[in-house]
RNA sequence: CGGGGCGUAGCGCAGUUUGGUUAGCGCGCUUGCCUUGGGAGCAAGAGGUCGGCGGUUCGAAUCCGCCCGCCCCGACCA
């Protein structure tokens, strides 16, 4: 393939763009891959679609590698399907929904569990045909609150969605792991470095799952992980053994005045004692029914933890705090409450005594040693914090952010019951199939390799997934070597980008940094016998005759 | 949705506080000359509903009101 650039779809920017300020967005717009449509949508140029599929392409030759079987699903569908699964109104204002002329109710889909599966329970009728691994590459709209950072929080975006069928969790455990492994080979051909960690399903449902990061400055994701065992897992899911406290004398206990100091800051300074030594309550209401939950005072709870807890809660209003006679910033645990249930998070376990809410204004107690204090049951919903124990070896654990590209779910029946997906086992009985789902973020991917594969001029393109591999840039009049030369690399397989503008040397070299060809050939009108050959990624400078250019390349690409 | 910022030529910005010629600058673009190994130089040009609507005023990019869009922090989020 072969494009030159003086009537090539691009246009480099100077300057970076002023609302951009992730490196991959700022990299992104200025070398003209991609431009910005609405908030959390963009056009891919001409180069940024190039990459693109180049992406798409690693993606699907992983897939098919494992037997994935690609399909093409629709982008819009009728509500009914989500309906029947709840998720017509559990999703919220993140699903786009639209009428038709007739007035029907559609979406577009922000993922595709409710069609495949619809689908599935229509044309599998048998044990006989599972296992089934489907997948597409296609575009997905979610109306997210808040984009971000270019391609990396976007509202329409591209994911490969892939999705498993089975007659028993062996099965599935199988597949999950073949896709698992998939999965690193696809990220590792990208020349990605990147953690796989135990994760939080999420809305998606299921008992176990996988997210794929890459780590990244502008990461959303917070991984916790322990250098000494291997253990790793996002804040969402990480537990930690809490360090233990400084010894201190455990005093009688006593009611004190602690006039005005409703928060634990105020509480550890007006007492002089470590914020480890109170006793936070957080009241909320979990399900219907009121809870308090006590958790170490340096240490908060965690949303994603509350939200596996329990289907739906919210902080109590201070009114509800007073109406369950208890004193609003002063909340201490004591025992008979009427209707409350007391959790205790497990960050308190090593904590032998401590200082809770008096249940009084201006008053709190301490010296109350643990052990004393009532509670219904144990529970894991603190967040980790750095320094934490590793929970199995208990080495510290260390954190770093990193952007989820990739997240595997094992889904059991949370689909295909509701929607009436069943197949046929061997003793002729009706079972709804057992399903695992598979999603990478293909355009997520795009701004993930620009993360980790830039320096101050532009971009570095891995070589699989540059939109060109070599940029061809003339000096003085060399038609006729240059014509030959990009011949002969257009027919060794590679991606020929021909600087042919009339611009001096300077810009086209900035340019090239900037976009990120693997490799720049130079041809000089002053000695068109040998030519150079630059090497983005290392800065090397070779210069080879003419008739060994495709070799010189070829043998370097694998370094690329 | 809460907090903050921005909206003037394709891009980046000045001008707005204190209303007043024809709304400027750099880059980019067009034409010519010149130049050709890391974003050259000279000359001549083209390009604007000043985000939108309404109001105040003799007069609005500038003051007032409402609305829209975009970015950042948070909330949210496979």
């Amino acid at each position: 393939m072969i494009a030159h650039a003086k009537n090539f779809f691009y246009k480099t920017l100077r300057e970076d763009p002023k609302d951009a300020e992730a490196v991959s967005h700022k990299l992104l717009i200025r070398s003209s891959m991609i431009k910005q449509i609405a908030s959390g949508i963009y056009a891919f140029l001409p180069l940024g679609h190039r990459v693109l599929k180049k992406i798409e392409t690693i993606v699907r030759e992983e897939m098919d590698g494992i037997g994935g079987q690609e399909m093409t699903m629709s982008i819009m569908m009728p509500a009914e399907m989500w309906k029947k699964t709840g998720r017509w109104d559990i999703y919220g204002d993140d699903m786009l929904k639209l009428k038709d002329r007739k007035e029907q109710d559609f979406c577009l889909g922000p993922t595709h569990e409710e069609q495949v599966t619809t689908l599935a329970g229509q044309v599998i009728s048998s044990y006989k045909q599972l296992p089934l691994l489907v997948y597409q590459i296609q575009t997905k709209f979610r109306d997210e609150p808040r984009p971000r950072f270019g391609l990396i929080r976007l509202r329409e975006f591209v994911m490969k969605d892939g999705y498993s069928f089975h007659d028993n969790e062996e099965s599935l455990h199988e597949t999950y792991m073949e896709v698992l492994k998939a999965y690193q080979r696809i990220l590792g051909r990208m020349d990605l470095s990147f953690s796989v960690v135990a994760a939080d399903p999420g809305q998606i449902g299921g008992n176990l799952s996988h997210e794929f990061i890459v780590p990244a400055k502008v990461g959303e994701s917070t991984v916790f992980k322990c250098d000494k065992c291997g253990y790793v897992a996002t804040s969402e899911v990480a537990t930690s053994v809490a360090p233990a406290l400084d010894t201190l004398e455990k005093p009688d206990q006593a009611k004190l005045h602690t006039p005005n100091s409703s928060s634990i800051d105020d509480v550890s300074q007006v007492l002089s004692l470590p914020k480890s030594r109170i006793v936070k309550a957080v009241m909320v209401i979990g399900d219907s029914k009121p809870y308090m939950i006590l958790v170490r005072g340096d240490r908060n709870v965690d949303e994603s933890k509350m939200n596996r807890r329990f289907s739906e809660w919210r902080m109590m209003t201070d009114e509800e705090i007073t109406n369950m006679g208890l004193v609003p910033g002063f909340v201490g645990p004591k025992a008979h409450i009427e209707g409350l249930t007391i959790l205790k998070d497990k960050s308190l376990d090593n904590v032998d005594w401590g200082v809770v809410g008096a249940n009084e204004k201006d008053y709190h107690i301490v010296g109350v040693s643990l052990g004393d204090i009532p509670y219904d049951e144990i529970v894991d919903v603190g967040a980790v914090v750095e320094g934490d124990a590793c929970p199995n070896c208990g080495g510290p654990l260390s954190s770093f952010t990193g952007l989820e590209v990739g997240h595997i779910f094992r889904l059991g029946t949370r689909y295909s019951e509701p929607l009436e997906a069943f197949y046929h086992d061997a003793n002729g009985e009706r079972k709804p199939f057992i399903m695992g789902c598979y999603g990478i973020g293909v355009t997520r991917l795009v701004s993930a390799i620009i993360e980790q594969h830039h320096d101050d001029n532009g971009i570095v393109w891995p070589w699989v997934v540059a939109p060109f591999h070599v940029v061809l840039i003339p000096i003085g009049t060399v038609q006729s070597s240059l014509d030959e030369l990009s011949d002969s690399l257009v027919k060794a397989g590679l991606d020929v980008f021909v600087d042919d503008r009339d611009e001096r040397p300077g810009v086209k070299f900035v340019d090239a940094d900037l976009v990120g060809f693997p490799v720049r050939i130079v041809v000089n009108a002053k000695n068109t016998d040998q030519v150079e050959i630059k090497f983005r990624k290392t800065g090397e400078v070779v210069r080879v005759s003419r008739n060994e250019v495709v070799k010189t390349i070829l043998d370097e690409a694998k370094n690329l």
